[in-house]
RNA sequence: GGCGCCAUAGCCAAGCGGUAAGGCACGGGUCUGCAAAACCCUGAUCGGCGGUUCGAAUCCGCCUGGCGCCUCCA
């Protein structure tokens, strides 16, 4: 039987049992990227780390209405674009485009709908009206800005106190403003920027608001999970719950608060305004996308994870080691001692048990994977010893099964091997030279062998015969 | 200054009161013409010091060292 799902929720701090405002339904708001720049790894982290819980979710069998946005219209926005002598609306197309292409290829299943700010704009300004109308904002020359102190639990998410944040002194002041921590929800149009009419004038909205509108079009007002990078809590998601919350009248706006840890390089936060990053198709690029998904599930999502190359590496090889296990075909010799005793398929059922016993403990996807591993190694020592193949391929099917729920295809790279147009010709290589190592011609059979290696092709021999693939790109 | 997180074998990383998952790398074996793969074997008492407890990596306090947020940020 499959445990309750448990997950921590940033504004309890706890762990809870999982449940939904509709049963069998999960609204998952998770808050996506400003398109200015290529996206880097860590972006790609909070990617993954949603995306597997997504694929959780559907595989304990809710539907999950998954809304993720862009914010197409911002400052950095406007002055990138300015510099690179475009506009706004090119340069956002653009780099969506390249967003779609990057989460693709970290195998990001797409969201149910992608709301952007600049299609949202009657949405954000009737609940800007209506947080005016409920006393909650106030309008200034245009600007329009949420009065914080009307909003007696400002706070909950993060654990601040007004006062705390006050003392912080890095505010800055706004003599127009009522209070310093009073944040925008419109911004009126400086001359040559994209705006749009609203009762204040001319402007667009301010930071916050869109998720507040867009949870509210898309994801009828409140949501199951809110997500996002620990970055957001504060002030973005914070300002989010007040400004829903105070429009919506009635609470919670979101059930479960979920944030994944922060990507480091270099004992750093990566990030775009630090400069410091790595872009998601630079390892897409080099064939390790795949690796970089497993090197993220191998750490907790909750977890900071430092970033590098040899890390991304090390993935890589361990993903080999789960395809390998998983290639149905590979009559493996490893004529390891295995023997009776233990049997594949008591050994598989437990790795699906612990796999979800992992899963359902706040998506443990290291333990989901550590069990992963230990069924790889059980139907490699299997594998050959004759025996119950029947169970063997049941085992590798489930392995196959678990790792897609994290978003990791472990099915034949080989294909595209037989698939390239080379494929001919290295077989013919192959077949002379299992001729020559027949005829104990080792010297010749070895530079064959050498000359593909040099020309990024992999050759193993097998009792049953010689094999080949592409080897990985760089190294 | 305020709030919070982290510190586990060479590296990455689980663990949530009962005597340390998993991955990578290293070394020794088995197999192999060789190589590769696979399999087997080998390694930590959990930053330091106190405390609570029959019992703590797991709870509390202090210290040291990192990091995040408080300003745009996944």
């Amino acid at each position: 039987m499959t445990p309750d799902l448990r997950i921590y929720n940033t504004q309890t701090r706890q762990i809870e049992t999982f449940t939904t405002i509709e049963p069998g339904v999960v609204r998952m708001y998770v808050c996506g990227v400003t398109p200015y720049a290529s996206a880097h790894v860590g972006h790609g982290m909070s990617a993954i780390v949603f995306d597997t819980i997504r694929r959780y979710l559907e595989h304990r069998g809710f539907r999950v209405r998954h809304a993720q946005n862009f914010t197409d219209i911002d400052d950095k926005i406007i002055l990138r674009a300015a510099r690179e002598g475009t506009t706004p609306q090119a340069m956002v197309e653009r780099l969506i485009a390249e967003w779609l292409e990057d989460t693709d290829s970290l195998n990001i299943l797409r969201a149910t709908v992608y709301p952007r700010v600049t299609q949202e704009i009657p949405a954000i300004v009737a609940m800007v009206d209506g947080l005016i109308a409920r006393g909650h904002a106030y309008a200034v020359d245009g600007d329009v800005y949420f009065r914080v102190r009307s909003f007696p639990s400002y706070g909950k998410l993060s654990h601040r106190r007004l006062d705390d944040l006050l003392s912080g002194a890095r505010i800055e002041v706004d003599e127009r403003k009522d209070d310093p921590l009073d944040f925008a929800l419109w911004k009126a149009a400086k001359p040559g920027e994209p705006s749009w009419d609203s009762p204040w004038g001319q402007g667009r909205p301010g930071w916050h608001i869109e998720c507040s509108a867009m949870c509210a079009a898309h994801l009828d007002g409140a949501v199951d999970i809110h997500g996002g990078g620990a970055d957001l809590i504060f002030p973005h998601h914070e300002n989010e719950i007040a400004q829903s919350e105070a429009f919506l009248g009635r609470e919670p706006f979101a059930r479960f608060w979920v944030h994944n840890g922060l990507l480091q390089l270099s004992d750093q936060k990566m990030s775009k305004s630090l400069g410091n990053m790595v872009r998601i198709r630079e390892i897409a690029g080099r064939g390790l996308a795949p690796a970089f998904r497993l090197m993220v599930l191998q750490s907790h999502y909750r977890a900071p994870l430092t970033y590098t190359d040899d890390g991304l590496l090390a993935a890589e090889n361990g993903l080999d080691r789960l395809r390998a296990a998983a290639r149905a075909a590979a009559p493996n010799d490893g004529e390891g001692g295995a023997g009776a005793g233990s049997n594949v398929a008591a050994l598989a059922a437990e790795a699906e048990t612990r796999f979800h016993a992992a899963m359902s403990d706040d998506f443990d996807t290291p333990g989901a994977v550590a069990a992963l591993f230990d069924l790889g190694r059980a139907i490699n020592r299997h594998g050959a010893s004759g025996g119950a193949t029947a169970d063997v391929d049941a085992a590798r099917g489930t392995l196959r099964d678990l790792a897609g729920i994290l978003g990791l295809p472990l099915s034949d790279t080989g294909a595209d091997a037989a698939d390239s147009d080379a494929a001919p010709f290295v077989d013919l290589l192959l077949d002379l030279r299992n001729q020559l190592r027949a005829a104990k011609q080792w010297a010749i059979a070895d530079a064959v062998r050498d000359g593909l290696a040099e020309r990024g092709i992999a050759v193993e021999d097998g009792p049953t015969g010689s094999t080949w693939s592409w080897a990985r790109r760089d190294a």
